[in-house]
RNA sequence: GCCCCCGUAGCUCAGCUGGAUAGAGCGCCAGACUUCUAAUCUGUUGGUCGCAGGUUCGAAUCCUGCCGGGGGCGCCA
């Protein structure tokens, strides 16, 4: 008996009451109720608050309602007990059997288990990392990678149709600058004032000499356009394949410069002027943004005639809205926060809906500290970290998992010392460490010769009542509720928290309860009612882990 | 000055979107492997949930105001 069932049960025993005339619900019976976990075990398997909740509709005392719900939920099929406690709470003990039966159905389900039609036929444009082509990716980046990656895995799972997009902004100043830096290496010269001036730059530099080796016998202009032209695509195979190798790839590389070039940033103006949201001032024209909740208007187009940053955003959008994404969602750092009142301005200006086509998630910052002071990360004092340098740190799992496992609000530090030394303690092992055990014991059980029923016939589900047991059932039932909170909430990191909770559930399990026979032991049907326990948890770490691009290793 | 995020155990962080006695890991201390992987488990220690009000049956959670930390407020990109 999953959350879901009881959520049923219980709205099934509150209709039979107002069907009965003995509950009158002016609102009508909700269809859903609120199942959860209770921290404190003698409060039984599962609580519900239904009574207090619905207390003040009902006209009646909260304990009153709950006495009546109490005795017909009593009866249903699958529920032990119910006692009221508290204020009106109703605690809720399941019988073994059907709680022991998602066992088999989670088997059953396999590598789907979790999954839901959730954001059916949405079309959802995932846009993340996005980072400047200028240089290699570092620390802030790498977070969207983990967490933007898991969200749209996510997103699929929950039946959305996700494309991942990362947005190359591969025109403008800063692209100049990354030319002239180049050129300038090139040449042997100091780094240009703005200028990159990383080893990456020299060393791109010497790639773009390799293949083009007359490039600085062009005069100067020319040939600062042969280093942007080569030195971007050289960026950006360099950008795609840590990205790769991070385990993240992008549907579409969308290239900013193409939106300028194929005027779509023209079209997209003109789109917005004939909506009557432009206008000229001081020699440039302005999107009527404020009219649409931000700050203040803003400069698409500057008065020298060149597209302001947004513009291309303008154009972006339109283009995401044109290839039919219902959802475009962005994921952006909280240096970029003061984009969100414009954007969604932008988003109104078409007639759009803000929040719904188009969604801009914030989240904070990472920081780079060393003995435990933070540390201004400078390219040219070269306290960059990379995405790379991460990785050859402490390895892909743990930078993924320990990137993903936080809440986005908060900006996390790292200390890549304490990171690299804490490695063996990273809670990804842990999680990682429990997958191995149960196809360890898998194996065995191969060896053994004993099949888990499911395939092999029926078992008796009342036969997993151990406390452990059910204890970890309780966890594995709890995970399509995890999943969806998790894409609706846009928050992976509660997919890492709940396998560590779950981890944990096995571990005690594993401790107190043996699954193979020992010695001589003729195999029992509790051996194999065990077994398929071992099966379903090995079922739901394994999507767990696939929901955050971290590997599911057989053995450690 | 205005806007956004954060403030929970010594440290790093959860807290199921208002529920019962606020949790986990690490750290400290003490235990458990001749048996399915000890990267594990068991027990102990540890808290005015930044402060002050408010909303209600009930607040770490929602509202207001302060305090402290981070970030942002360009015809830069």
């Amino acid at each position: 008996m999953t959350p879901e069932q009881l959520s049923d049960a219980i709205v099934a025993a509150l209709t039979a009451l107002t069907d009965a005339g003995s509950l009158t619900l002016p609102d009508g019976v909700p269809a859903r109720v609120v199942v959860e976990r209770p921290k404190v075990r003698e409060h039984g398997d599962y609580a519900t608050n239904v009574a207090l909740q619905l207390a003040k509709k009902a006209g009646l005392p909260p304990r009153e309602l709950a006495t009546l719900l109490a005795e017909v939920l009593g009866q249903a099929d699958g529920v032990a007990s119910v006692e009221i406690a508290g204020p009106g709470f109703l605690n809720i003990r399941v019988e073994a059997g059907a709680q022991g039966a998602l066992a088999a159905q989670i088997v059953a389900a396999g590598s789907s288990y979790g999954s839901s039609n959730l954001f059916a036929g949405e079309k959802v444009n995932l846009e993340f990392v996005s980072a400047n082509p200028t240089g290699p990716i570092h620390i802030g980046g790498v977070r969207w990678a983990a967490v933007g990656d898991a969200l749209g895995r996510i997103f699929s799972f929950s039946g959305a149709d996700v494309t991942r997009e990362y947005y190359f902004n591969d025109h403008g100043a800063q692209i100049d600058r990354f030319a002239r830096s180049l050129l300038a290496s090139a040449k042997g010269e100091p780094t240009p004032e703005d200028g990159y001036g990383g080893q990456y730059i020299v060393e791109i530099a010497q790639a773009v000499l390799a293949k083009e080796p007359d490039a600085l016998d062009l005069p100067d202009d020319e040939a600062q356009e042969v280093f942007r032209a080569v030195g971007v695509n050289l960026m950006f195979d360099e950008i795609k394949k840590s990205l790769h190798d991070f385990g993240v790839d992008f549907d579409v590389y969308f290239h900013e410069n193409n939106l300028h070039e194929s005027g779509a940033v023209k079209r997209a103006i003109e789109r917005l002027t004939e909506m009557g949201n432009t206008y000229e001032e001081d020699g440039a024209l302005w999107l009527r943004t404020e009219k649409f909740g931000d700050d203040k208007d803003r400069v698409i187009v500057k008065s020298d005639g060149k597209g302001a940053y947004i513009s291309g955003d303008l154009a972006y959008y339109l283009d995401k809205r044109e290839r039919g994404f219902d959802r475009c969602l962005i994921m952006l750092g909280a240096d970029h926060h003061g984009y969100v009142g414009r954007m969604n301005a932008m988003c109104a200006a078409f007639g759009d809906q803000p929040g719904v086509n188009l969604e801009i998630l914030i989240g904070q910052m990472v920081n780079l500290l060393r003995d435990g002071e933070p540390l201004r990360m400078s390219k040219r004092a070269g306290t960059v970290l990379t995405q790379d340098d991460l990785v050859d740190a402490i390895g892909v799992d743990a930078s993924r998992y320990a990137l993903a496992r936080y809440t986005t609000d908060t900006t996390i530090d790292i200390d890549l010392e304490l990171w690299a030394r804490q490695t063996s303690d990273n809670p990804v092992f842990y999680v990682q460490y429990a997958h191995a055990r149960l196809a360890s014991i898998l194996r065995n059980a191969k060896d053994l010769g004993i099949e888990a029923p499911g395939e092999a016939g029926g078992f008796d589900p009342s036969l997993l009542s151990h406390e452990k047991e059910g204890e970890l059932l309780r966890a594995l039932a709890e995970f399509p509720r995890v999943v969806a909170a998790a894409a609706q909430l846009r928050e992976p990191h509660r997919v890492a928290r709940y396998l560590e909770d779950t981890a944990s559930a096995f571990h005690k399990f594993y401790d107190l309860c043996r699954v193979l026979p020992q010695g001589d032991e003729e195999p029992t049907d509790l051996h194999r009612a065990r077994l398929l326990l071992v099966a379903a948890t090995k079922t739901v770490f394994a999507n767990g882990l696939r929901l955050l691009g971290v590997s599911a290793p057989e053995r450690m």
